[in-house]
RNA sequence: GUGGGUGUAGCUCAACUGGUUAGAGCACGAGACUGUGGCUCUCGGGGUUGCGGGUUCAAAUCCCGUCACUCACCCCA
């Protein structure tokens, strides 16, 4: 075996498309019956894009980017190419390049796409893989923030995933957001050499990540300190009390979180995220928030906007292990006798499809046993016979597989019995 | 980027302390049933034991290197 797929890569064998199919019509009916359009925008971004929005310091920006060698590479004038790590960006780009915000500001749109990010591959995590996801765009209102989490709560449930975990918390606006880093900056500046590597420069860095580090001595550290929530303005508060209100109010279970702390930079107020315990250590199967001043920074107006992203293929792993969707065969698999009747029995085929019956024969000459066995591995409903025997009368003899019976069929009637 | 685990047939796994020609189940193919699937039985094809080197009379087995896969850290969907 000398061709390989590159690491962190995955093929979607036929065998598994059934169940993608299934996901990705639920996510399209869902969606659209929540009134979100369809978006689909390049895989290929400027680098620029993302350096400005999920901040310069994330691991994302400083070493999970493709760039794409090109003639401009080369040159070193343009700004560089690079494979899309996230879709908010490239839809807020597209949003402005298309002027929304002038004309239509308001706007729900739905994406699903490959992504890329050169991480080291783990259960759960691929360097491409699939996003779904939505932004609400134009709207400050906690009502959208209520119908962004009740939409993700939804799909996963109408997709048969009950038991997952919802987190919530306020990340405030830039203002409380600032007061409260001075104060944590304040808290922990005497046990900062305490902190672990990471968190030493997340000090610096960006401190609010220090809360949901993982490492125990941080936890114990951060423990003590004032959570974020009572630093929130009276907006934020507000905000955040009305989104809270509205979930309760319409029965979505909730657990507050205040050391849910989303690694892009653009988040404010309201952050979620969606956990499943069959998972493994990546086990978010989505994230998301509102994000009230990216669109600014941007060049556009201030404008308010909200949005989510799933991982499709830790949802696929979900359903896997719950779900079987058995694949369809062709509604007939057509036996051929002997080889000089092949360019008969192809005719006959092709009258099948063309009058939209699925079909299939066997081009290769086997066994009439081999045929069937061939035809009850595919599923196939009906196997067709036609024979010497069948072809003086114009007629074939039809088995229906699944109960043995079998019976000959006159050649004009054989569509209506097949459909009936 | 760092660490752990695992690499034997298409798949899942065997092979005692190093010892004949590396086995089994499933899958695949043919037949039993010369015009009929699933079940059963019989037979058959299939291996550079990841790759390279070393130790040894002898290596799937021990040592070194390397690659791949995998899980975890980190990060995130």
């Amino acid at each position: 075996m000398r061709l390989k797929k590159p690491q962190g890569t995955e093929d979607i064998l036929p065998e598994q498309i059934p169940l993608w199919r299934y996901l990705e019509d639920t996510v399209r009916n869902t969606f659209e019956r929540y009134n979100y359009s369809e978006i689909r925008t390049p895989i290929m971004e400027f680098y620029s894009l993302f350096n400005r929005s999920i901040g310069e310091t994330t691991d994302i920006i400083e070493k999970e980017m493709y760039f794409l060698r090109t003639r401009e590479h080369e040159e070193g004038t343009k700004d560089l190419l690079t494979l899309r790590p996230e879709l908010t960006a490239p839809i807020v780009r597209a949003y402005l390049e298309h002027n929304f915000d002038k004309t239509r500001s308001f706007q729900k749109w739905y994406y699903y796409g490959p992504l890329f990010r050169h991480e080291r591959p783990q259960k759960g995590r691929l360097r491409q893989f699939h996003q779904i996801g939505v932004e609400v765009l134009g709207s400050y209102d906690a009502f959208s923030d209520v119908e962004v989490i009740d939409l993700a709560m939804t799909l996963l449930r109408l997709l048969g995933i009950n038991d997952c975990q919802l987190d919530l918390n306020s990340m405030g606006c830039p203002d409380c957001r600032k007061t409260y880093s001075k104060a944590l900056r304040e808290a922990l500046e005497g046990s900062v050499s305490k902190l672990c590597e990471n968190c030493q420069q997340r000090f610096n860095k960006n401190i609010l990540r220090i809360l949901d580090c993982k490492d125990k001595r941080c936890y114990e550290i951060s423990f003590n300190i004032a959570s974020l929530d009572r630093y929130l303005c009276q907006r934020c508060n507000e905000h955040f009390r009305k989104v809270k209100k509205g979930l309760e109010d319409n029965r979505i279970a909730y657990r507050l979180n205040n050391r849910l702390v989303r690694g892009f930079d653009y988040y404010t107020k309201t952050v979620f995220e969606i956990t499943h315990s069959g998972l493994g250590a990546q086990n978010a199967l989505c994230g998301g928030g509102r994000y009230d001043g990216l669109i600014a920074q941007f060049g556009g107006p201030p404008t308010g906007a909200v949005g989510f992203a799933m991982g499709v293929e830790r949802i696929i792993e979900v359903l896997a292990a719950k779900k079987r969707i058995e694949p369809r065969g062709p509604s007939v698999y057509l036996a051929v006798t002997d080889e000089s009747l092949k360019s008969e029995c192809y005719k006959l085929l092709r009258e099948l499809r063309e009058n939209l019956v699925s079909a299939e024969m066997d081009y290769e000459q086997k066994s009439l046993k081999a045929q069937f066995r061939n035809a009850d591995r595919i599923k196939a409903r009906f196997v067709a016979v036609l024979g010497t025997k069948e072809l003086s009368k114009g007629t074939v003899t039809l088995k229906e597989m699944a109960t043995g019976k079998e019976r000959e069929v006159e050649l004009k009637s054989l569509v209506e019995t097949i459909k009936e």
